[in-house]
DNA sequence: CGCCAACTTGATGGCTGTCAAGTCAGGTGG
DNA sequence: CCACCTGACTTGACAGCCATCAAGTTGGCG
């Protein structure tokens, strides 16, 4: 969802890298408030990406995996709107802002990119906006199981077998759920020979009826 | 919500601007699947951003007025994801969207500046998200009118007493609710002594509680 | 082995959607 | 200038989806 880059790109920002960290599952690569001094390409594992309101609550607004870059939401303010901690042990690339800039002022081609990948996370999250106000639960899941499919895919991996690396609760934040609704749909869809789910293990019966599901 | 911009901000994109256009009520500035060949600079009137989903079902995504700078969304594919059309008479700055190109090649005040506008229209909308995805109608509502509020202040209007520009229906899709909802909602806050409202005239006669409201 | 977080499933209630009827305001045409 | 018409709005009745509360199960980790 965050903006992801192909193999050219992550060649154009090599120089940027500063460092390779190793995270743990839990681990927080940026709390909000934090300032900003990184961003981060995520090498490794998936992330999970979230803003907290006033009354407390919470919403996940990504979960960042394999190239996405994430930290966008920091140029506004110099500051971190998002938090985002670690779901399993992964592995991101910490770009100094500084660099960044720096790079920037003078690669036109950084620059561009940087705000191709912004307008894609822009667009993705008006995406989120139009599920969360106006699809029902059905929808907001089925949707879901079809973008996580698509992105392990493109990564390479099993688009119809694979393992959710949040809980129940992650999910349903955000989609906009309580996680008993989560997990009523996931029965459902079990029920209605759609998927196959153990705890987190997944498998896909029936994409096309996910699919659509996911247009009703 | 989009990225709003200052005098001085105005100042700079001074040489990008190559046309002036005068809208009128129901008038298109752009239709999803449009080329990306223009930016917009909000004069005056309000206008509705809104996305439309593949089951047909529509969410508005933002009510751009002056000083709002929109289409941003389109720089991810070089193709709008959103429609804008105006909900009231009112004018619009086009800036050519290769004009921009050249001139944030060798500007890096104007490119840096794209970019916090970008960033800072992420951190609206996933504030967006979180109203969509974990407040209750009533929270929505006063969120909406605080924030209305707020955009009228800072224009140098009054902070209590304004217009509406948008239907029921409108301000429903925005906020996920039904123009039903709406309706009942402005009708018991107006009950509670909280706002005058008569048509779309508007009176906010208690801030301190929508804002505790919206807070809840 | 035991504990705890995560998950499932059931019962119940409430918020909001849906359907419906009626009012109101503004614009158009006669 | 007025009547009409249409879109916008309000209000009511009812239903349904989802939240809430609760209890029990499972699996992983120390």
């Amino acid at each position: 969802m965050p903006g992801t880059l192909d193999e050219a790109d992550q060649r154009l920002l090599n120089e940027l890298i500063v460092t390779k960290r190793r995270v743990r599952r839990g681990d927080y690569l940026v709390r909000a408030g934090d300032k900003l001094e990184m961003f981060f390409l995520v090498k490794a594992g998936v992330f999970k990406s979230f803003v907290v309101g006033d009354a407390g609550d919470t919403q996940v607004t990504a979960f960042p995996m394999q190239g996405d870059l994430i930290g966008f939401d920091a140029l506004d303010t110099g500051t971190h709107h998002t938090s985002i901690v670690a779901l399993e042990d992964g592995d991101a690339c910490a770009i100094s802002y500084s660099d960044f800039e720096r790079v920037a002022r003078s690669s036109a081609a950084v620059q561009r990119r940087f705000m191709h990948l912004m307008s894609h996370e822009l667009v993705n999250e008006q995406r989120m906006m139009l599920l969360l106000g106006t699809m029902r639960g059905e929808q907001r899941l089925s949707r879901f199981l079809i973008e996580q499919s698509a992105r392990y895919l493109r990564l390479g991996y099993s688009p119809t077998e694979f393992v959710l690396r949040m809980t129940r609760e992650d999910i349903g934040s955000f989609l906009g759920l309580k996680l008993e609704t989560v997990s009523r749909l996931f029965s459902r869809f079990q029920q209605a020979g759609l998927i196959k789910i153990d705890q987190r293990s997944l498998k896909l019966l029936d994409i096309e009826a996910l699919r659509q599901l996911s247009t009703q």
